[in-house]
RNA sequence: CGCGGGGUGGAGCAGUCAGGUAGCUCGCCGGGCUCAUAACCCGGAGGUCGCAGGUUCAAAUCCUGCCCCCGCUACCA
């Protein structure tokens, strides 16, 4: 089985903000998870640099292009370490690689017969050098520049989009677009019928020059789509990821750009002569409950500041947890600190302070040996193993770490049912004492390899306490895979309290 | 106008595709426990499942109409 994962290359423009690092963070704990299945992953993200307003933007600092650009990408580039993401690969349309390969795939649609040269012509805003949408326009003027748009026609090349109208309705029926409710939305676009788009734009000078027209360069869009494909012809040297991983590739995306990845992307390919993605999943936006918060705290909106606050595991669990994803959903400021404090920090950090203080205070720290875990923790455990792949398969994140909660919460449960201390006050409860003891290790120990792909920081450190093997290979979440040790000592809180003020100091 | 999503106990959600005890987290009330990060466990109160009809032995779930909220309607990362 392989398995590749991408986020859109984000737009380099931009800083990042708590949508981009969901996205990211979803991607990440899919590709973790299929790596801990033993299956051959690659994770791809990055930076779309070709648009006009980046080479605006540089010139108003009086920079090259090339190194503004330079300077933006590496607070991108930072941002998958800050969260804990793992990437293979961090694609830049300016990479020579990229650039090379996004002419080859355009000249093969090109050969298809696929582009066609045709006037584009719209409102322009000499200002905002972009072109306007009547809707944008009010009383014709441009509303940011308050000036009269401009009527501008300009030669552009053309992709025979309408052309593939049945073949992607095809694709939807064959479940390239999830979740379901956007595969119809898409379906339902498509289905409408469709106009060509222009692949190209003229007089610019910051982009890739097409092959057969060097005066013109590739809209952004048919620029930035081919990362998914280029980025695998030159990410390792001297290899051709393409063998491996094409096309066994799915696109994570925002809702606000399916249409780019479920329509013009898959008729690009089937024009240029390539296999089309496995799936687009679209998800929701993760909503923070609104500006007037996020500016009293100062701190909210920045993911990086979110870190500094509860860690990149922390919010990478509140990600997936608050909002059932694929759908939008509201997620609120107090919301992450309560599952911080409650979820992460009671449920589970408290789990390992009270299962490890007890194995040091009864069992001087030595785990019991030759104990089967019990059948109502065998359970539990294989309930993880059998349900949690079938979910994140699914794209299911929410469910996924919901049903690896159960066991967090039945050992928990299992705690008070079994009161170890009481069981340790008399000497001829030693066997069911060690029971419980190993029971707990085990189930604490198989949740901590399950949460791997969310929590990547935190179950090492569980298995650590535990005194147990690193390994979070998946094949580790089944019961009785404890190893033996002795000098488990009460751990230290996974998730210590923080303080109010740390969240709330901004008046 | 068209298309799509949503309207479920105080809050946030699941359940609707494959009708049949309305589930989860938080909050509230009460109880238990003391190993643990004043954490953990159990029980309880609280719901006309937007409104009105229809199909059915049976509907939050299927059908019809209506009301309200949100998004999309194309070259905008």
């Amino acid at each position: 089985m392989r398995f590749y994962v991408t986020t859109p290359i984000y737009y380099v423009n931009d800083r990042p903000h708590i949508g981009h690092a969901y996205t990211t963070i979803a991607a990440d704990i899919l590709a973790r998870h299929h790596r801990q299945r033993g299956e051959e992953t690659f994770f791809l993200t990055g930076v779309d640099e070709h648009a006009t307003k980046v080479w605006r933007a540089a010139e108003g600092r009086g920079l090259t292009v090339q190194e503004f650009v330079d300077d933006i990408a590496v607070a991108w580039r930072d941002l998958p370490p800050r969260l804990n993401a793992e990437t293979d690969f961090f694609i830049r349309t300016t990479d020579e690689g990229h650039k090379a390969f996004v002419r080859d795939f355009l000249q093969r649609i090109y050969d298809a017969g696929d582009v066609y040269e045709d006037i584009y012509a719209g409102h322009y805003c000499v200002s905002c050098e972009e072109f306007k949408t009547e809707e944008e326009l009010v009383d014709g003027r441009c509303p940011i520049h308050e000036i009269v748009a401009e009527w501008i026609e300009e030669k552009n090349y053309f992709f025979r989009l309408s052309k593939y109208q049945d073949q992607l309705l095809e694709l939807y029926d064959g479940g390239l677009v999830l979740p379901e409710f956007r595969r119809n939305e898409v379906r339902s676009f498509v289905a409408g019928g469709l106009h060509d788009f222009s692949i190209s734009r003229a007089g610019q000078p910051w982009g890739i020059p097409l092959p057969w027209d060097e005066t013109q360069v590739a809209y952004v869009w048919a620029d930035a789509l081919v990362n998914y494909l280029s980025a695998l012809t030159y990410a390792r040297p001297g290899e051709d990821l393409r063998e491996t991983f094409w096309p066994e590739v799915r696109h994570l995306v925002g809702k606000d750009i399916i249409r780019f990845h479920c329509v013009y992307w898959p008729a690009m390919l089937i024009s240029a002569g390539y296999t089309v993605p496995k799936q687009v999943f679209a998800h929701g936006w993760l909503l923070l409950d609104d500006q007037k918060i996020s500016k009293s705290l100062g701190n909210a909106v920045d993911p990086l500041e979110l870190i500094d606050v509860y860690g990149a595991d922390a919010v990478r669990y509140w990600c997936t947890r608050a909002v059932s994803f694929g759908q939008d959903g509201n997620a609120t400021l107090a919301g992450i600190a309560d599952r911080y404090e409650r979820e992460l920090g009671n449920d589970l950090g408290n789990l390992l302070s009270r299962t490890t203080a007890m194995i040091a205070r009864y069992r001087g720290g030595t785990l019991p040996s030759g104990v089967r875990t019990s059948p109502e923790i065998a359970e539990a455990i294989a309930g993880v193993r059998d349900e949690v792949p079938a979910l994140i398969d699914a794209f299911d994140l929410t469910g996924a770490i919901d049903r690896i909660w159960l066991l967090v919460r039945e050992l928990n449960r299992y705690v008070t049912e079994k009161a170890p201390w009481t069981l340790a006050k008399d000497e001829a409860n030693a066997a069911a004492l060690d029971q419980v003891l190993h029971d707990l290790a085990d189930g604490l120990r198989a949740a901590a390899v399950a949460l791997w792909a969310y929590l990547p920081e935190t179950a090492p450190q569980i298995l650590d306490a535990l005194g147990q093997p690193p390994s979070v290979s998946w094949d580790r979440v089944v019961p009785d895979a404890l190893e033996p040790a002795d000098g488990v000592a009460a751990a230290t809180p996974l998730f210590p309290r923080i303080e109010a003020a740390a969240g709330a100091d901004a008046a």
